[in-house]
DNA sequence: CTGAAAGCGCTTACAG
DNA sequence: CTGAAAGCGCTTACAG
């Protein structure tokens, strides 16, 4: 077991100084061919590489930028972690991952943690009770200290930064409308409650599309789920008292448990009830029927948000305040659980 | 925009000695209550926190772990990253995500950025180029340094370390000892090419559990799928081909592909043909028919991996050179997919 | 062409 | 009780 070699040990080894070692091994023109040649045979010999942390410390900075997602399990947002570390990797930054599991808490120790120098910035989709407790002290607070921030998907006013999401309300708007021009007057909406951004944004792009057609918004067709867990029954109950002829869901799990329970309750989907759901996962792939869904390309968020991230990084003026916030399109992927 | 603040800053503000602020700030009794006082208030103030690239430098640790997995998207992956998450924070210390997207290169590059200082261990599932190759050259430097390497999944007997694994042959043994109780004769296997390690044990499970019952082992049932991209025609020969009475399928996605094929053919799963998958994913758990499979506790595995990690990261004696290798229990969940 | 010195931000054994 | 010094592993402006 040999440990790594340092510039030291080298220095010592060949009789000359630090400075000449570590002057050698950048082939600086300073030291002469001979030295630098000895030198650099030396280093490969003992395979020498130098000290990250180190050259941290040095250079104040990193090259590891951090992401903060609420859940990794969810496909998406596994897909947008590839697509941080395809162009973070190739712009030599490596990736760190926290989760926050939807907690304000666990979102704000980790930011706090990783703000002391550990990264050099902070890729961030805001966990739900951050959401609901409208609390961001914490990244204001490490933007302040002039650490970089992009925020995507989920996301707030209340802070300037740069960030990256998609149209959530025209994607909504144009899924509810694809319905429409079916035929179809009766259609539920399956959404989250308000507090969560990108949920209530889906769920005005509903309302709009309706009232755009001159069609009531029945509060009743409106299901707005709290409760991650138990929320088939409230489905259910949906299906059943209304003659529905289509659903929109917010995202993969509600669509495809719509189309389980609606089997379930004999309605044939898609012949006698369409359903479109959100987030182009492999849930919405391998659906028996296949779901029709607004594909939302994680990898392309998560690559432009690290491009914006690293931009910011890499830029000379400190002084560009000029945040920006860029919208991915959407796409609609018809599939069997429609028309 | 405030910068943070250093030790040396708050020295000079106060007119002590960095050491004087380093030790007060730990509490050290060697300094008087009096200055203590004044210097843990004045560093209050100004939200002073140590620099952890700082302290990485001085402790010769990181406090951070890697993961190296092949493939985000599989569910399984994203789940082990949970389980690894939770125990590497309970205990202090971050993760970095590293995805070799089943490239050797990658996995080269990636152990080789970070095994110079940047973090202290790693916890690594071997990509499939890496298993076809042979070559874990990489892996072994890593080891002879001195930093810790912890294997999960696909593993290999080439390497001594730490390892966590299911044991594969036996699940699938089971799995097919399950099939065959149900009084099935024509079983037959989806699996990988035999370099993939999971792959091939589950393939010699499967074999050893038709030799037990005496069931003779027909080649042409056996499929070994080498390309993830076209592999459905395959299996699409593979149902009509043969007049089959279930299915075993070495992971989520052969299974889900067989269930579809088999409806399109027209063949009513279960009640003409049972099927069996691996890793209890989303898929499996909300295809169509749900699909009965051999459980694979993701979390537990990471869990128990960084566990494995962060002792050995811990231990006082070097010398305790003892590697083990933890077998976490599988179990199969029925659901509508079989009977 | 080579090396001593200062510095990145911290800790700690040692002097006074 | 307080501080100067050395050190973690590196870089670079400056002397010689």
């Amino acid at each position: 077991m040999k440990r790594k070699v340092t510039l030291k040990q080298i220095a010592k080894e060949l009789d000359v100084s630090i400075s000449t070692v570590s002057k050698s091994l950048k082939n600086s023109l300073e030291i002469s061919e001979d030295t630098r040649q000895k030198i650099q045979a030396f280093a490969k010999l003992y395979n020498y590489k130098p000290n990250n942390i180190a050259l941290s410390l040095k250079n104040r900075k990193t090259k590891t930028i951090c992401i903060i997602i609420p859940e990794i399990i969810h496909h998406f947002f596994a897909t947008v972690i590839s697509g941080v570390e395809n162009v973070a990797n190739e712009n030599g930054y490596n990736v760190l991952v926290c989760l926050s599991d939807e907690s304000f808490d666990k979102e704000v120790l980790n930011m706090e943690m990783l703000a002391n120098g550990s990264i050099d910035g902070f890729i961030i989709s805001l966990s739900k009770e951050t959401q609901q407790k409208k609390d961001f002290h914490h990244i204001v607070e490490v933007i302040n200290q002039g650490m970089p921030v992009v925020m995507f998907d989920r996301v707030t006013n209340d802070i300037l930064c740069d960030k990256v999401i998609i149209d959530d309300g025209l994607a909504a708007f144009n899924a509810t409308q694809f319905l429409i021009d079916k035929g179809f007057k009766k259609i539920a909406l399956i959404t989250t409650v308000d507090y969560v951004s990108v949920g209530k944004l889906r769920t005005q792009g509903y309302i709009k599309a309706l009232k755009n057609n001159d069609i009531e918004v029945d509060e009743n067709l409106i299901l707005k789920i709290e409760d991650i867990e138990n929320f088939e029954p409230l489905i259910e109950n949906l299906l059943t008292n209304n003659d529905l002829d289509a659903v929109f869901a917010v995202n993969e799990i509600f669509a495809v448990t719509a189309i389980k329970l609606a089997r379930k309750l004999n309605i044939k989907v898609p012949e006698e009830l369409s359903i479109i759901g959100f987030t182009d996962g492999i849930i919405s792939k391998y659906s028996t029927p296949s779901i029709s869904t607004v594909s939302q390309n994680g990898i392309k968020m998560g690559g432009k948000a690290a491009k914006m991230l690293i931009e910011r990084l890499e830029a000379e003026d400190e002084e560009d305040e000029q945040y920006s916030t860029e919208v991915i399109e959407t796409e609609l992927v018809e599939r069997e659980s429609t028309s």
